[in-house]
DNA sequence: GCTGTATGAGCGAGCGTTCAGTCGGCAATG
DNA sequence: CATTGCCGACTGAACGCTCGCTCATACAGC
């Protein structure tokens, strides 16, 4: 099992344990019982006691896994930072057929984010109580997941499936992408008044595709 | 930090003080002090002791104006949203000469969101950790906020600025506005290395435009 | 003296973390 | 097969400390 080269940095959280497999079976368990607590009640809520008790450890047991309640807290986010990631590969990945591209492209990425609402809340809620060692590698997972859009929208200009805008522009669309999905997440509870999730889609999507179009007829005010 | 008390919540805090002129007095020292110390620390590694330091008064005196430490947070979260609501408001009066409306309206509250960056983030971030009660007050001045931007739009396109689009998707194009503000707050730590506020503004200002023009032939060619 | 505001030492519940001890399993030895 | 010794995962009572909140006391204005 190639399952050294993980895109998750959970490995360099140190461990008592000695089993690598044991201490991977560990932490999913670890893991999962605190991702449900902590979008229930939070982080600061949530004591290290009930989390052991949730995973079907002893709290002792715990600690052999994992040196503070910050370092789990890392773990989390870097799990639900790697589902993501790989939500989002597939996501673009699924969406290469041809035609409509680049509305595959944002109604799949759109569903992963439906599909994490708790997580993606969870994570802006919470990164800022990481250290800022731990802080900065998550804000990098942040940084990779936008660069596949950057990716994805480049080459779709270069095929001509887009118009060829400008370089800030393009990055600036992918920004858009990516917190259109958080948004649906962050503000559901308003949103979902009006619109479904399909109906969010095709809206958000219709007005990326004519700002495309409009874009294409003349280079208008996007000058720097 | 000139805050507004009309048309906030704060009145529906109890407090032991009967002096009501007192009572907004020293609130306000103790919302300002709280302000600085949650951007920077956050709630919950807050403590009273230091609230009440920062705000020249004993503990003591802290709880004679409040109750508990989360009213102190709602006191602070009312607070904020109420200069939101005052910024936003000014802005889009600010914004009503003639020609390029939108874009104007656009400029003004980006710039408010710029200003306010620690803020929003507080918000985002702490608006979970009030009770219930508190929480729906909270979210309360969300809708009013986004509101201004639905009557906004709906508006212009009465007037014939804009394409008389559905409801639905202006409403969906005010929601966007008011995220791309809180986005810019957001994630300035990593927009901000592409992108100026002034370079921010213009490139998703001329997105919007395009949109429109896309959606119908018949649009005015307003520019910033 | 009475009312209403200010003070800060003290209380005690709750929390993250530790550590002395338990126990099952495995390998070597007789 | 039985015995012994060791390893390492597991346990949970206990520790030390933090922090929200209280209350007996002091004091100021009328």
């Amino acid at each position: 099992m190639a399952t050294h080269f993980n895109q998750t940095a959970a490995h360099k959280v140190p461990t008592q344990v000695k089993d690598l497999k044991l201490v991977q079976l560990r932490r999913r368990q670890i893991v999962d019982a605190a991702v449900g607590l902590f979008v229930q009640k939070g982080f600061h809520r949530t004591t290290t006691r009930e989390i052991a008790k949730a995973a079907n450890l002893s709290i002792g047991s715990l600690y052999e896994y994992v040196t503070s309640k910050e370092d789990l807290l890392f773990l989390v986010c870097d799990a639900i930072h790697g589902e993501m990631e790989a939500g989002v590969t597939q996501a673009l990945a699924r969406a290469h057929t041809a035609a409509g591209v680049l509305a595959e492209m944002i109604r799949e990425y759109f569903l992963v984010c439906d599909r994490m609402t708790d997580h993606i809340v969870l994570i802006y809620q919470e990164t800022q109580s990481l250290p800022r060692k731990w802080r900065t590698e998550v804000l990098k997972t942040e940084v990779r997941v936008t660069g596949l859009f950057f990716e994805a929208l480049h080459r779709l200009c270069d095929e001509g499936v887009l118009p060829p805008l400008e370089k800030p522009a393009v990055d600036l669309m992918a920004h858009n992408i990516v917190v259109w999905g958080h948004m649906w997440a962050l503000r559901k509870w308003f949103l979902a008044r009006q619109y479904s999730i399909d109906q969010y889609i095709s809206l958000q999507t219709a007005l990326i595709l004519n700002s495309f179009n409009g874009a294409t007829a003349s280079a208008p005010g996007s000058q720097a």
